[in-house]
Order: structure tokens, then C-alpha cells, then sequence
DNA sequence: CCAGATACCGCAACCGGTTGCAAAAAGTAT
DNA sequence: ATACTTTTTGCAACCGGTTGCGGTATCTGG
């Protein structure tokens, strides 16, 4: 049915192997043969098959990206720009959701093993131990998780954090309040250390939450109970919903408590009040983690660890403490 | 280095093509030396090499799901729901994101096609000739789209337009505005001719806009110049960003706007206020167009056209008209 | 006890590329 | 013109499964 190498090898007259090198080493053949090759082998619309190729060079061209939930805003960027970059070097993509659930998480990982030549892995919530295990089957890279020995992307939120709270303190809020994450995630060990780091500000921790606006919605109670009127949230999301459950409680924000999340996210920016947060290079992310694991699959060379800047973006969700 | 087919066969003391059948052809094989083989395979850690046997097959055991843009929230459960499906039935999905832009939608398609073995089309924005073209390469299913001769998965906006309709007249509401999509979009068509065939109601149609937040901001303007105090927008993002764009301008939602949206979003859910919408089935369509495509890449039987139910939520952006 | 059907299994070709090796062709130096 | 390189190409094995065909063992009925 369709036209495999061969066709195009007797239609120009030459051996399959040329066929062969001529798109996959260049170098190896005659300059005018290689161009004629080519040429029939467009005219006769001639593609090669991944599977067969996959099956000798041992290379699938696929790479997986596995992520803890899709309908997370956050990810959509990382995902676009993975493939993007993916598509340029001729990769394509399986992005796969765990449903935040490290269960799923290994499953996943397992079954997707055998078809790709290495993993994107970002946010995970499995152990370092089970991460270490899983790396002798295929190659990894991890987004926003230290993991040791690892290629690794990572997102500056301690700066964040420290800049977050920084502001808030500059606008006189004295207690503040810290909703955590998930407890499996690094990024929420990673601003709760950076948080109690910072010896001039008083904030307790509230968690763990969901990483959703449901999330935020249920830590509710808890941060009016706390007092505090400063509260960095695990992300956007939750600050949407933690927002959404002040004003059902007739507590204004900002004017009574100010909140920050963490991801910069669209709805965040469109939502009101507009909300404050720190900004994550999501793409730049995506875009690295995949040169870093095409780089890593094709030398041996493990990438080290790459940390991209947050920065602090003052909306209007933060605003003066009164007292 | 890794364990084949041939390694399992030597250790049960059987042919590679009894191992083979044991694994593809239960029933051609006595079950006593299956379960051995099965045995040994599971001890050795066996996994089959999918390329290789898409070599032979030419099944790759893959599916390509694309879709306007990821980051719409309305994608992800649909996502989310064909890939378990997808995996239900030992298949992977391949999602592409064609950033709304026709062109990339065809090139996707183009390089997808010989990896997969059919492809699932989401509110695609190509002409029904592309497609139909594209459709000699690659077995389809489009869903939220009419295409002669295609298996096809239809949510029914017409009825929530209606239902819509006769919620906002039933609360007194005169004047009408349809914020319509996409130019592209076959949603956005289905619901202009629905709410123009509704006699009862003066309907103005606003548009194209972009399906996003941004393009609700967008089209405020000319819904404050409509007159209109009752408004569907083409989705819960639109919605959502109109809202927005409204209560800049110091227009209360729905004190003197009613607005409603489509796709039932989780932000939709979460925005104040609480967003009156059409829920679309977005898992359930995942879910059978999978079933749909799977079908039809199996036995040639193109499957027909599913329509799936809608309902309108009533929620908090819908009021009595004021008057 | 035997012909014929049935169940199970092995053989080997094949899918569509890739690649090490060697032969042939072309180029260079002597 | 000869011997030696270098470039270009062909040959054939191989990747890891699948499957049509045929052989052997077991079972059936008469």
C-alpha cells in the first residue's frame, strides 16, 4: 500500500542502502545521487516508517510527558513548548496525566518506557527512591524537583517566596500565613523552607491542600482562624479559590487580607481582583526540559541542573494592611 | 539488552512463535504452556517491542487527539477522558495543539498520519474538503463537527441554546446578544442558527471573536452598543472575560446583563459571579470517540453520527431583566 | 484398529528500514 | 602507468515481533 523505501530505490535506479543513507547520512553519498534520490522520493510522496526505523536504530522518536493534571492552567504552557521544541528536533510527544496520583504516576512511567526514549517528568510526587529505579529503564528529566544526580529544570520559587513575602511585610502585614501544596511536591517544601527562612516575618503553615481552586476553597476556614492578613498560596488556583471563599465569608480582598499565588496563570490575571503572583517561566521550562533530555538521550552526557528566574508580579490582590 | 520475544521462548523451551501466540492468539496455544510461558515472560520482565510488532501488523497502537488549544479548559476532560479510554483498549494518545491556526492543524495532521492509526479531530477549524482529503490517509473521527460520511461525536448546543434562549426571555429579557466564535468554528454556526431559528427572540449576532478570556474583553464594547441585557456567549471563557470587561466599564453582572456561557468549566464554576452555562459532555465525548475510532480502525465499519445531550446550569450571572 | 478431524506447535518468510563490510569507482601521488 | 587513498555504492544480516503453512500428536467415531 504505501511506498516504502524500496519503491523508491528501483524507481532512481540505486540500492536501498542509498535510499537509506541519503536521509539518514547525507555525508555518505554522492551529492547529485542523493538529490536525485530525494527527488523521487518526493514525487512518489515517500515517508518513512517510524516503526521500522524504531526497530533497528532503537530510537521510537517519541519522548513522554507526564504531569499531574492537565486542566491545571499551569501546564498548558510547559506542554506547548515541549512539543514545540519536541517537533523542531523531529520527537513527538505523549503527555500523560496522572491525576496527582503517584500510584498512576509509576504505572504510567512503566508502560510508557518501552515507546519513548526518555521522560519528561514534571512536578512528580513519587520518592526520589522509586524516581532512581525508574531511571535505569529510561532516561529522565525532572521539572521543578531536585532529585540527586538528575538532569533537572528547575523554577526559582525560594526568590519568589522571599520577594513575595518581602512585599508583603513592606505593606505592613505582620502575620502572614502559608498555604501549602500537596505534600508530595517539592515546590511546596521549597517556599515553606524559604518562607520560615526569612526570620523577620511571622507566618504559619496551612496545609496540606489540593493543588485546585477546591483547594483553596476548603483552606478557608483555616487562614481567618490563623489571623493573618498576608497569604501566599501554593498557586493560583488556590488563591482563586481561597479568594472565592473570603468573599462567601464577606472578607474582602485585599482590604482585609491580601493573597498571592504562585504560577501566574491566566485566569489569575483576569480574575478580581486581579490577582498578584509569582511569575513562572513555564515555557522556557518546557523548552529546556526537552533540549536537556534530547541532548541527554543522544550523548550519554547527563545535563546538571538548570534553575530559571520567578519574579514577583504586583497586581491587585495585595494592597496595605490596615491597623 | 533489553528482553525479546527470543529470550523468553529459549527459557520455556518453545518456539518464539509459540511465545508469540501465547501473548497475541491465546486460543492457538494449549493453556498449560501458555500460563508457563506467561510465567517465565512476567519473571524475565518481558515487555513486547510495539515498534516491532507495528512493523508487522501495521498497527502502531497509537491515536492522535487533536485540539484547538490545551490551555482552553474545556479540552482537558476531553483529554483526560480519551486517554483512559485510549489506554483501556492498549493504545497511547498523541495530543497535538494547533494554537487555533488551520495551517498547523493540516501540517500536524500531515506528520501525525503515518504514526497513528486514526486520528480524533476536536472542533477542528479546516474545511470540510481538506478534510475530507486528509481523510484517504488516515481513519477519523471529528468531534463538535458535521462532516458528510464521517463517524462523528456531536454535543447538542442547539437545545442548551434554546434552553438558554427561553431561560433569558422567561426572565423578561427583550434583547438579545449572541457573542459568537471563531469564523471557523462549526459550534459557533450551530448556535447562530439556533438561536435565529427561536422566532420569539431579538437576537444580535457579535463577532468573530477569539474563544478566549481576552476575547470576551473584546467584544464588551459592541455588547454594551447591542442594547442587549440578556447574553450567550460562545463559551464560559468568552463569558468569564466579558464579565470582566463589564464590570470595568461598571456594568453589573446580572443586575444589568444576564450571561451565559458553554462547556460548564471548572472557572466558570468558581467566578463571581457563579457562572449560568451550557454544560457540554466533554468526558463522555472523549470516551466514545475513542470507542468510535478504535471501531472503525478494527473492522471498516464507519460508525455513524453520536449526539450527545446538553443542559443549562443555572447559576448566578443570569437575573430578572430590570425594566 | 484405522481413517479423518482437531489441537498444538515449529519453521521460515516477512514487515521496512539500518549498518558493517567489502567491492567498485574515482582521485592522487609517485 | 602503477600503487595507494578516498569516495561511493551494493550486499546481506539484523532489529523483534507476526503469521501462513505444514507436520506431529491427540482425539473422534465407526
Amino acid at each position: 500500500m504505501a511506498v516504502t523505501i524500496r519503491d523508491v530505490a528501483e524507481a532512481s535506479g540505486v540500492h536501498v542502502s542509498t535510499v537509506s543513507r541519503a536521509f539518514s547520512a547525507p555525508h555518505l553519498v554522492n551529492p547529485v545521487t542523493r538529490t536525485r534520490v530525494l527527488a523521487v522520493a518526493e514525487d512518489l510522496g515517500y515517508r518513512p516508517n517510524r516503526a521500522a526505523r524504531a526497530l533497528t536504530t532503537g530510537r521510537t522518536h517519541n519522548i513522554g510527558l507526564i504531569v499531574a493534571d492537565i486542566a491545571n492552567p499551569f501546564f498548558p504552557p510547559l506542554i506547548k513548548a515541549a512539543q514545540a521544541q519536541a517537533r523542531l528536533r523531529d520527537y513527538h510527544v505523549f503527555v500523560a496525566d496522572t491525576d496527582e496520583d503517584p500510584q498512576v504516576e509509576e504505572e504510567l512511567i512503566q508502560t510508557l518506557t518501552k515507546q519513548v526514549d526518555g521522560v519528561l517528568l514534571c512536578s512528580p510526587r513519587l520518592t526520589n527512591k522509586t524516581i532512581e529505579r525508574l531511571r535505569e529503564e529510561v532516561p529522565f528529566v525532572v521539572v521543578n524537583r531536585r532529585v540527586k544526580g538528575m538532569p533537572t529544570v528547575l523554577m526559582d520559587v525560594g526568590r519568589g517566596v522571599r520577594l513575595a513575602v518581602e512585599h508583603l511585610t513592606g505593606l505592613g502585614h505582620r502575620r502572614l500565613a502559608l498555604v501549602t501544596g500537596p505534600s508530595g511536591s517539592w515546590t511546596s517544601k521549597e517556599m515553606q523552607a524559604a518562607a520560615a527562612a526569612m526570620s523577620e516575618a511571622d507566618v504559619t503553615f496551612l496545609g496540606p491542600n489540593a493543588p485546585t481552586e477546591l483547594g483553596g476553597l476548603a483552606a478557608v476556614t483555616d487562614v481567618i482562624a490563623s489571623g493573618a492578613t498576608g497569604v501566599l498560596a501554593y498557586n493560583d488556583l488556590v488563591a482563586i479559590g481561597l479568594i472565592e471563599g473570603l468573599a462567601e465569608r464577606g472578607v474582602d480582598v485585599p482590604g482585609e487580607i491580601s493573597v498571592i499565588g504562585v504560577d501566574d496563570i491566566v485566569p489569575g490575571r483576569l480574575s478580581r481582583p486581579k490577582l498578584t503572583t509569582i511569575a513562572m517561566p513555564t515555557a522556557a521550562a518546557g523548552r529546556i526540559a526537552v533540549d536537556l533530555l534530547l541532548g541527554s538521550v543522544d550523548s550519554e552526557a547527563a545535563g546538571g541542573v538548570t534553575v530559571l528566574e520567578t519574579s514577583l508580579i504586583v497586581r491587585d490582590s495585595t494592597g496595605e494592611a490596615n491597623s
